[in-house]
DNA sequence: CCGTTTGATGGAAACGTTTACATTCTGCCT
DNA sequence: AGGCAGAATGTAAACGTTTCCATCAAACGG
């Protein structure tokens, strides 16, 4: 049994107000009191129970954060924004992992607000039209989404469908022509979607004709057969490959190496996503960068701004960047 | 404000004691009052509180993660695996991070104990000798330390001794004779320490000698100039380059690479846990693995246990296994 | 020396639950 | 019919805080 207030007002011989008042406002305490008191709180070692000051009727200064995974280096860099955004605000996180499965959503929701968090900050497959968030909305919890971009709800992302446009406009300005796009299913999530109408308009601007993406299960660890073919044929392959984000380009990379092919001589290729980890590779993964930290940093803070004010949390769009070079540098000989 | 139990009480005209119940022990009710009971809940979307709960005496269910960092691989993993156990078992996990900042780890210590976690998970530079786990152990909250490793306290973790003379010994199998190991600093972790103990082992082993690891700040973007000379000299490189880490090792194989040597030929990379993107890289990363997950869910499981029994959680070491070939691949035609 | 301000402290209520105990009612057994 | 078991429900205390209000003593002004 951890001691409780009680305990220490009965060893410092006070009542509990005063002890709480110690604590908190010390300066409303005599000197000689708060002495006897601070003796007594370390003898036990004691602390005060957030549980207590939760009842009382203050915030539980939780934040619930509900993601699809936290392994993937997407979110655990966002992950390291919020959380480090939450303490310099004085929140703490409590994380939740979903894999975008329904069952496991709504479990995770229910958990969090019987929790009473303050307040959530999530991702999910689609965001009009999930009934999570309707749910959500109906209990008046602010919340903000992270990666998800739908004009109707709060979100905090960058513009996907832009930054996708200009990843694939550096790519013709670098001299590639037959570009084609790579992505995990269109089903699994709204920015994949959104990432391919940039590819689109890219093409467009610049007279290109855009072909279908070539769809791959997300998790998968090898390409399948049939678009490694499509990939390395030297008949049919394409000038350069656009990802829907950096695992995938990883993964292609090392495949179409082990293919014999010669990267971006032989086929450029540029991801998305940003990750740090693409800085490894050789060459260097070339990728339309997002500010994963910053993203949840940002969800965090607009989401205590909400808390605050008790107002609706406000959308973001930050900025994306490029990382050229690398895997999509300029060819300068290529045959036409 | 969100409705209390009274609420519902109120607005199904019955006294709190049977709304609990009717959400508790539904069978203990008549299954006319159940259906008003629910009713009500329904109409306000009613969730009992966890904190009337933790108050009334339950346990919190809460656990807290402490942990240097988030975004990096091997800690992700980790959490991943943590989450996934503690969901499993019915805790949630309240995560903060500290870079192995004593500071920071007081502060997180401080708000995880006021929150009264029935648990915590932390990974520190030193296990033994830490003021913090001293303090810990005082007040008697369970605790398990994840990839330290450390005679007298509970810890879940690898052999790092073992797994990295292992790694090694596979290495002198492979043909590779001069070896030399590459590792974050010393003083940074205890873990370093200990996978050299098992490199200096597994030359000793074979009769080779053991040189003075390269020691790199952790967290640096790329090779100090004097270190990256020492492995691209053709007369004085190595055959064979041991990393205390992954991403050490990632970084290292970029700057090789780029530096013009082909890898394994011109010299051997292996690294030390076991990450999934090591496989992404070409060649693929070879390395000492760590189960991260595994680690992570059992460090859970084995608090789970402590906190049902009352009882020390108990240490466990968990199997490490090799990832060969690739940057380690043995070398037919290596001129001596 | 009295009345009033000021400062320090204590008492008690409120927050949202659970649960032991008390109460009421139904229906059964003898 | 009377008593009693058993089911259904209510009452109230307890958990750990904060804070309003009351109390009390000391200090101070006149």
């Amino acid at each position: 049994m951890t001691a409780s207030i009680k305990d220490v007002a009965a060893l410092a011989g006070v009542s509990i107000a005063t002890v709480s008042r110690t604590l908190n406002t010390p300066d409303r305490v005599s000197p000689a009191t708060r002495d006897t008191v601070r003796q007594a709180v370390a003898t036990l070692g004691f602390r005060l129970s957030r549980i207590g000051q939760q009842l009382r009727g203050d915030r539980s200064r939780l934040i619930g954060v509900m993601l699809p995974s936290i392994a993937s280096p997407v979110f655990a860099e966002c992950v390291e924004g919020i959380e480090a955004a939450a303490t310099a605000a004085g929140y703490q996180i409590l994380l939740m992992s979903t894999a975008y499965d329904g069952v496991r959503e709504q479990a995770a929701l229910d958990t969090l607000l019987r929790q009473r968090v303050d307040g959530l900050i999530l991702t999910v497959a689609h965001a009009h039209e999930h009934p999570l968030l309707d749910e959500l909305e109906r209990t008046g919890a602010p919340y903000v989404l992270v990666y998800n971009q739908c004009p109707h709800r709060p979100c905090v992302s960058v513009d996907n469908r832009g930054a996708a446009r200009d990843g694939v406009a550096a790519l013709i300005t670098a001299g590639y022509r037959r570009i084609v796009m790579l992505s995990g299913a269109m089903a699994a999530s709204d920015r994949a979607w959104q990432r391919y109408l940039g590819y689109g308009d890219a093409l467009a601007a610049a007279g290109l004709v855009a072909t279908p993406a070539l769809e791959v299960d997300f998790n998968s660890v090898t390409l399948p057969a049939v678009v490694l073919a499509a990939l390395t044929d030297p008949e049919t392959r394409p000038d350069a490959l656009f990802c829907g984000n950096d695992r995938l380009a990883m993964l292609v990379m090392r495949q179409l190496q082990q293919a014999g092919l010669a990267l971006p001589r032989d086929i450029a290729i540029l991801g998305f996503d940003g990750l740090d980890v693409g800085t490894l590779m050789s060459p260097v993964l070339a990728s339309v960068c997002q500010p994963n930290a910053r993203l949840g940093a940002m969800a965090m803070q607009s989401l205590d701004l909400a808390i605050r004010d008790d107002a609706a949390p406000v959308s973001r769009i930050l900025p994306h960047s490029l990382r050229l070079g690398g895997s999509a540098a300029p060819v300068r000989f290529r045959p036409d």
